[in-house]
DNA sequence: TGTACATCAGTGAACGCGCGTTCACTGATGTAC
DNA sequence: TGTACATCAGTGAACGCGCGTTCACTGATGTAC
């Protein structure tokens, strides 16, 4: 709504002739910036990111198709972090509970550090969506597959209960994080404490439900 | 982004003296139809809902200061729905555990039914929110209170193990309820299953957290 | 070493749109006398 | 029972804006000969 207050970047040197890429990763990066900045993706139109790079509105498209492709393709970037920073949380861990504990402060950490992509990513209408981001791939960013083949593990060496159907369990874990990310984005003024404190607390609360320590009557 | 596909309602006949707050309901009405049918506030334009209800854009303002405090507006009428149906879910209900059960529940089902109402209460940006809309007006939507009350007296009587901090599991509650109903809105199309199934999954989870069945090492 | 030329990396100006909102107005109707 | 009038419930037309996007163009630069 209100406009975005970007001094103006001075005239882009045109880039050399074979170097023409080079204004579209420009692009991705002040945008990214952007996004950061505003927390607020209506804020970034094709000028204000024109702008913001010292090039004029058309240029955008040299590279981009639309507005939203440049949007997605923004959040294409930031995809390939969070995978890895998932998986390098887990690294050199044996413990299955401690790796999917990893992992999910790994999302967590990528979700608020970058709110508006998350926004964009997980809680945009679908329509909205590109078609390359399938439902399988936002899944992947989420670890889906990973967190499942780490609960079988944990299964299998007798640390966790018998899950029939792990998959499921890695969606229940996948909406657990989601719901911590989104509402600490969504609600950013209301108390619910330190993120760190708040995912402990809910790992412990989710522990003992995945955990064999516990008795469990399996009666339906 | 496309346009809306809805038949101009014919003129509306003009209130009679005295009752010019018809016109409110009306629109209220017919917003709240136009953001069910659509799921997308942004197709609900001042011209779209004044052409719905049979009526010319500027008599919008004679009821509303402008379109955010009118979307508000048709939000606010459905969050007395969604507490009246959590305080009915739990009614007459005395085991804590299926009073918190039924109270998740009702929340779930009232955000599936209502998603474009969930976005724009739950998921949209804070500075977009009538000051209104106090967080603790939302907590208290999604039965913050309401849970930890349930929560102490379980604890009370020994169904659940002591928690000292009930607001705070409250607030864990929230967040995983808040978790499956956003992904499931959405991710329409993600195979999650049924939502009800989802919903037992979840809480079955949960419940060996929370009850005090299970033997806990209170040692930090 | 020099020159013609295709190509590349952009620019400048504008189109057309739909939007939220404002402002001066109108005409029906209840009310006071 | 009749009439003047204030008020209520709207209307009609327009303002001004910012937006995404398109289109014809330009001028620098690498390359072929």
């Amino acid at each position: 709504m209100s406009s975005l207050e970007v001094v103006a970047a001075p005239r882009r040197v045109r880039s050399r002739r074979g170097e023409g890429d080079k204004l579209r990763e420009d692009i991705l990066e002040a945008a990214e910036k952007m996004l950061i900045a505003t927390n607020d993706q209506s804020l970034l139109s094709v000028r204000a990111i024109a702008n913001a790079v010292g090039v004029t509105p058309p240029s955008i498209y040299l590279h981009f198709s639309d507005r939203n492709e440049l949007l997605f393709a923004v959040c294409e970037r930031q995809s390939e972090h969070i995978e890895k920073a998932m998986e390098a949380a887990a690294a050199g861990i044996s413990d299955p509970w401690e790796r999917l504990r990893r992992r999910g402060r790994a999302y967590l950490e990528w979700g608020l550090a970058n709110p508006e992509h998350y926004r964009i990513l997980m809680m945009s209408h679908s329509d909205a969506t590109p078609d390359r981001f399938t439902d399988e791939r936002l899944a992947g960013m989420a670890g889906l597959q990973a967190v499942a083949s780490d609960l079988s593990v944990g299964v299998e060496v007798g640390h966790f209960a018998p899950v029939g159907d792990t998959l499921g369990v890695s969606e229940l874990l996948w909406m657990v994080v989601h719901g911590m990310v989104s509402l600490l984005i969504c609600k950013p003024e209301f108390p619910f404490g330190a993120p760190e404190d708040v995912f402990e607390a809910m790992f412990e609360l989710l522990y003992e439900g995945i955990s064999a320590r516990s008795e469990r009557s399996e009666a339906g």
